[in-house]
RNA sequence: GCCCCCAUCGUCUAGAGGCCCAGGACACCGGCUUUUCAAGCCGAGAACCGGGGUUCGAAUCCCCGUGGGGGCACCA
């Protein structure tokens, strides 16, 4: 029985190469018939993040990666969460610690990097200093009592070490290449490589599918897994996902972003550092430390405010981000799925079926691979072109609803006519950046000053002119209907002696602001007969 | 510094010794279409990291070099 599972800490959204390793969980599951785990990390009980797990939960679904057995689903080898199973790791440190496979241990952080510098200077790697006799019980508990930090920390046996992974095949570790890891800490609290050892166990977790950061950690996984006496799961390490540039992908680059266009605002006179605290509701301090590079002391709420106001867009980092652009998530978890995995040959559209049976380790590369946003958008545009109408209106409903766009109030009719009239998107937010201006009321249209200029005034405001003649036209319309409207745009233009675009431009202006709307008939059509001659007559009177 | 992994167009990749003077997709460039934007259509350019082997034959196998990446926490 195939068991695999997706392990993240809740420390926040869920990060895109963090999906795509819980999707490949999930489709080797599916393509085996095996079950779908979904465990929660937590026990870096001060980095868990209120909420997190909710959001990593909802992501995951949103992608419709469901899990079989989780948090919310349950299952006969629960609880999911780590910081639920704690008698579970307890009963296995004593194990080793009655059997002498592990040891406590009360140095001090001061104490150990004295020696890691120590080390250093010396060019020397750093290792555990294993003590020749291993403390007693009773004098860790005497350590403790004075107040010493004790932990337990795991003997690693002192041979050479061959693992097999399923991807990159044999990886051998030299002898004494690992140092006595930690496995309890002085909180009480298991480490995480303790903790996934115990519970890949207990959950009879038959395959790990993790990213290939964490191959260093397998050897270890392996010696504490002999030492317990459990059988080793199979692992396969797939590549990791880094940014077009070759960066890693990380909410680094959110700040980044933002903090180079603060700086220039503050460059150019627009802003002080004063501002900066301000508008991202910071005390003045951070702020400035934010300013000289310290990420942590603003959050993602902080900086979100500043990038708003700064005008700048932020990378996409998490599943959350591109659900926010207007990805669609099949589009996501298809372009996703394709960095680092090939179905073969030139297959590149799936849908999540052909992906299950297609998938096989055989088609996982061993090279990192790069995420290319360009593709991405390209994907997304072809997941658009290609979707049903109901699709794209259930889509476009759950963004709008999630961004909290104006055009949520719709009715279906309505919004389906206006995706249609779309239809070319590359993102559900085209849709709104498109056709927004058609549905805000008359007295906030901004109009786009370059449009003015090129399309109202040049030509000695010939396109002013078109406006006045297209007045009367469009009022002796009887039957508001695309064709009526189209034919009074043909026969303005035909009549004037201009071109369609002389006409239909300058009108275009007038209802949207700006030079870029659905097609022009359509967009009138839409707007209605009433609201059409208001904007065309405000539009004049701007002139 | 030590350990480990990797290496085909700018990017994602196909390719499991002859089918490859290397195929697809995105991007780029040129053109078409056109009442805007986007989309669409047609076309062009673009890669086997270097050096040694093995073999009748190597993108494919081996070695070395170079380059890239990951890991070296009481974080996961």
């Amino acid at each position: 029985m195939v068991r695999a599972r997706f392990a993240p800490s809740p420390t926040g959204y869920l990060h895109v190469g963090g999906a795509r390793t819980a999707l490949f969980n999930w489709l080797f599951c599916r393509k085996h018939g095996g079950r779908f785990i979904l465990r929660i990390e937590d026990t870096d009980i001060l980095r868990n993040i209120e909420g997190a797990e909710r959001k990593l939960l909802d992501d995951l679904t949103w992608l419709g990666i469901e899990p079989d057995e989780g948090p919310d689903q349950g299952g006969p080898y629960g609880p999911y969460r780590q910081s639920e199973r704690r008698d579970l790791y307890e009963a296995a440190v004593n194990k080793l610690l009655e059997e002498g496979k592990a040891y406590y241990a009360w140095d001090t952080p001061d104490e150990l990097d004295v020696l890691r510098k120590a080390a250093q200077a010396e060019k020397r790697t750093f290792r555990y200093p294993r003590p020749a006799t291993l403390p007693t019980k009773a004098e860790a508990d005497r350590a403790r009592a004075e107040g010493r930090p004790v932990v337990v920390r795991f003997r690693v046996p002192d041979e050479p070490i061959t693992v097999h992974d399923e991807i990159l095949g044999d990886v051998t570790f030299g002898a004494g290449e690992m140092e006595d890891l930690v496995i309890y800490k002085s909180n009480g609290w298991p480490t995480y490589h303790f903790a996934v050892v115990v519970d890949d166990y207990h959950m009879q977790i038959s395959h790990v599918l993790r990213a290939q950061e964490h191959l260093m950690n397998t050897p270890k996984h392996v010696f504490m897994q002999r030492a317990l006496g459990y059988e080793p799961p199979k692992f396969a390490h797939l590549p990791l996902v880094f940014n077009i540039d070759g960066t890693k992908m990380s909410k680094r680059d959110k700040h980044k972003v933002v903090r180079k266009a603060a700086k220039d605002l503050i460059k150019a006179g627009k802003w002080s550092a004063d501002d900066v605290a301000r508008i991202a509701q910071a005390t003045s301090k951070a702020a400035e430390a934010w300013l000289d590079k310290a990420d942590t002391e603003l959050d993602m709420e902080q900086v979100t405010r500043l990038a708003a106001s700064a005008g700048v867009v932020m990378p996409e980092i998490d599943v959350h981000d591109f659900k926010l652009s207007g990805y669609l998530p099949e589009a996501l978890t298809n372009f996703v799925a394709l960095i680092g995995w090939s179905p073969g040959g030139d297959r590149e559209m799936l849908t999540r079926q052909e992906m299950v049976e297609y998938f096989s380790f055989d088609g996982i590369n061993k090279a990192a691979g790069r995420f290319d946003r360009e593709k991405l958008l390209a994907v997304n545009t072809t997941y658009c072109a290609e979707a049903k109408p109901e699709r794209l209106l259930a889509a476009f409903r759950d963004w709008a609803a999630c961004v909290d766009s104006s055009m949520k109030s719709l009715d279906d009719a309505t919004l389906s006519r206006v995706i249609e009239l779309c239809k070319g998107m590359r993102t559900l937010a085209d849709v709104v950046s498109k056709a927004g201006p058609l549905f805000a009321p008359d007295d906030s249209i901004v109009f786009d000053p370059d449009a003015v200029t090129k399309i109202l005034q040049k030509k000695n405001g010939q396109g002013y002119a078109m406006l006045e003649q297209m007045l009367p036209a469009l009022e002796s319309i009887s039957a508001w209907t695309v064709s009526e409207i189209d034919g009074a745009i043909k026969g303005l233009a035909e009549s004037a002696g201009v071109s369609m675009g002389d006409v239909a431009q300058p009108l275009r202006v007038a209802i949207a602001g700006r030079a870029v709307s659905p097609a022009i008939a359509e967009s009138v059509e839409l707007l209605g007969k009433e609201k059409t001659l208001n904007r065309v007559r405000l539009c004049l009177s701007r002139r």
